[in-house]
DNA sequence: TTGATTTAGTGGCATATACCACTTTCAACG
DNA sequence: CGTTGAAAGTGGTATATGCCACTAAATCAA
């Protein structure tokens, strides 16, 4: 029976990861659906409140997320009107987001859902444990992976 | 300063969790990129290739993924001749999946630049803590996260 | 055997994300 | 000043995923 050697899938962080991610998305998303937000865009919001006016680059960057891809992730959002976006004054290149009134009490509702999911995925799993996990994520979030693929010590100008 | 009193998203494990994979994804992607296949899809047809012919659900179950999402993510591979589908003689339901020889040599060439990610992944974090890392994610996928939303002990047939 | 129920997938629709090719602004230089 | 190159976003295209409604096939009951 070569299935019983075969590393199987559990070998490969990337595929741990994404697995571990589908199950938590469809538990978090099951708890925040009455507030009508996805988890995703429950984050997202909180991140743009927390943030300041940030600029969309900002926001990517917080996230590790591309920046097109945060583009069109906001777009449901705008729609919705829970969130709002304006050119910086300073740098016409900027566009800045922030969210309005209606997107405000959008995210304190979900805010509170997320809070029972949140409780109940450290009562399963447990505090420490979850604490944990989250630091490295945190930690894996900041890695450089650099693959030195013939990097030239310094390109020298010419 | 409010800000740095705020929580951050940091305390969230969903959102921990996925920006983390963006971050592998990035990763792993890049690393993959010469064999065409992204890592997802090297994944994927991995799992088929362990699974001896395996039943969609099958497939499915094992990802923790939806049924629907994993006949969407099939179909790019169906179209570019790395797996095929026939339907099992014993149960006309049942999908059953396997990959062609050109799957084959496909997932070959993807597992050697999986193995290059794999192993800076490792170099990096550490093989110990990334072993740990994996083992936790492994934990949470097969969690059972019942919210008692109402359950009702014995629907009594009624 | 027939009608109700369950199981396995499909298709449509919507969001999440990524990469690439552009466009618009700035900023730096000569 | 212009020219040039970097910085910030946008739009298009493609995959990844999920939910829902629906169909087909097998099972269970009566």
């Amino acid at each position: 029976m070569p299935k019983d050697t075969l590393p199987g899938l559990t070998a490969c962080n990337y595929a741990m990861l994404r697995r571990a991610t589908r199950k938590l998305g469809q538990f978090y998303d099951d708890v925040q659906a009455p507030s009508g937000l996805k988890a995703t865009q429950q984050g997202l919001l909180y991140q743009i409140h927390i943030g300041g006016e940030p600029a969309m680059g900002a926001i990517a960057a917080a996230l590790v997320m591309d920046l097109s891809a945060l583009g069109h992730t906001l777009k449901p959002l705008v729609r919705d009107g829970f969130v709002e976006t304006f050119t910086d004054p300073d740098d016409r290149r900027i566009k800045r987001v922030r969210l309005t009134q209606q997107g405000r009490i959008k995210l304190d509702e979900a805010m509170k859902l997320w809070q029972t999911a949140q409780q109940r995925f450290e009562d399963v799993v447990g505090k420490e444990k979850a604490e944990r996990l989250r630091a490295m994520l945190d930690d894996i979030s900041a890695l450089d992976f650099d693959l030195p693929t013939a990097t030239p010590a310094i390109p020298a100008k010419a």
